[in-house]
DNA sequence: CGAATTACATAGGCAAACTATATAGGTGGA
DNA sequence: TCCACCTATATAGTTTGCCTATGTAATTCG
C-alpha cells in the first residue's frame, strides 16, 4: 500500500516543481537557463572552450556564440585566446559575472523562503525531510546525464 | 540534528529537479510552458476570454493573442464569440488539442520513468516515498499562487 | 605542401515575450 | 438619444534566444 495508490507521484511533484520554479520564483536578472546554467559551469569548472560550452547545454555552437556575445556585453564573461591554438577562444567567468551568479542564487532561494513561509510549520517539515531524502537521488540524475556540464 | 545540516535542501531539490525536467525530460511537441499551461487550463475549466488567459498565465494580453493565433493555426484550439458580448472572442480547446495536452504528459511520464530506471531499485523507493509525502504540500503552494489559473 | 578537418563567426528565420497604440463593441449620463 | 468613456481584442515594432546553412581562419595529416 502507499506506492501503488500514486505511481506517478515522482511525475507530478517534479511537474509541480517546474512549475513552482519557472513561473513563481523569479530571478533578480533577467538570465535565462541557458545563460544562468553556462556561467554556474564556468563557475564550478573554469575557463571552457565555446564549442565544449554550447554541447554541455545542449544548444548549437552559434547559439551559444550568439549568447556569450550577450554575456560578455554584459560583463559576465571575458575571452582568451588559447596560446596552443590559435582558432580556440575561452571563455572566463569575471567577478562580475560570479557576482551575479552568487546573487541570483541567494535572491532565489530567499524568494522561495517566502513562498515556504506561508505554509506550516509541520508541512514545511514535511517537505524537507523528504527534500534531503531525495536530493542526493537527483543529483546523482542530473550529473550523470550531463556528465560533460 | 539532519535538518540544520543542509538548510537549504529545498531550494536545491527544487533547483535540481527544475533543471532535469526543463533539460533532460524533453515534451514531443513544441510547446513552451505558457501554450502548454494555456492548454491544460482550457482543459480543466472550460472556454474562456483571452484577456483571463493572459492574466492567468502572467502574459500580456498582446502575447496571449499571438499565443493563440499560433495555436489555432496548429489546430489545438478554436474561437467562438460570446453571444452576450460582442467584443469577447471565447477559446476553447478542440480534440486535437486535447490529445496533444494527454499525449504531452504520457509522454514525459514515459521519459521520466526511462530516466528513473537507471537507478536502483532502493534509489527509486527512495524517490517515490519523498515524493508522496511532498506531493500534497508543494501542490497546495503551487493552487494558492495560481488561484485564477 | 595542399586537402580535409576543426573552431568559431555571420546571415537569415521563427518563436515568444514586451510596450504602445488602434479599433470595435458596450455603457452611462446630460 | 447621443456622445464620451471604458473594455476586449488586434496590430505594429522591438528584443531575446533558439535554429539551419554557410563562411573564414587555423590546424593537421597524407
Amino acid at each position: 500500500m502507499g506506492v501503488d495508490q500514486n505511481p506517478a507521484a515522482v511525475g507530478e511533484l517534479f511537474e509541480t516543481v517546474t512549475v513552482l520554479m519557472m513561473r513563481h520564483v523569479p530571478a533578480p536578472d533577467g538570465l535565462s537557463l541557458t545563460a544562468a546554467a553556462t556561467l554556474g559551469s564556468l563557475q564550478r569548472r573554469g575557463p571552457r572552450r565555446i564549442t565544449e560550452l554550447a554541447t554541455a547545454q545542449g544548444v548549437t555552437q552559434p547559439s551559444m556564440t550568439q549568447l556569450l556575445r550577450r554575456l560578455e556585453d554584459a560583463g559576465l564573461v571575458g575571452r582568451v585566446p588559447d596560446p596552443t591554438d590559435g582558432r580556440v577562444v575561452l571563455i572566463e567567468l569575471t567577478e562580475a559575472g560570479d557576482r551575479t551568479l552568487r546573487n541570483r542564487w541567494s535572491t532565489r532561494l530567499a524568494r522561495l523562503d517566502t513562498l515556504l513561509a506561508t505554509l506550516s510549520d509541520e508541512e514545511r517539515a514535511v517537505l524537507e525531510r523528504a527534500a534531503e531524502a531525495a536530493l542526493p537521488v537527483a543529483q546523482k540524475l542530473v550529473h550523470t546525464l550531463a556528465a560533460r556540464d
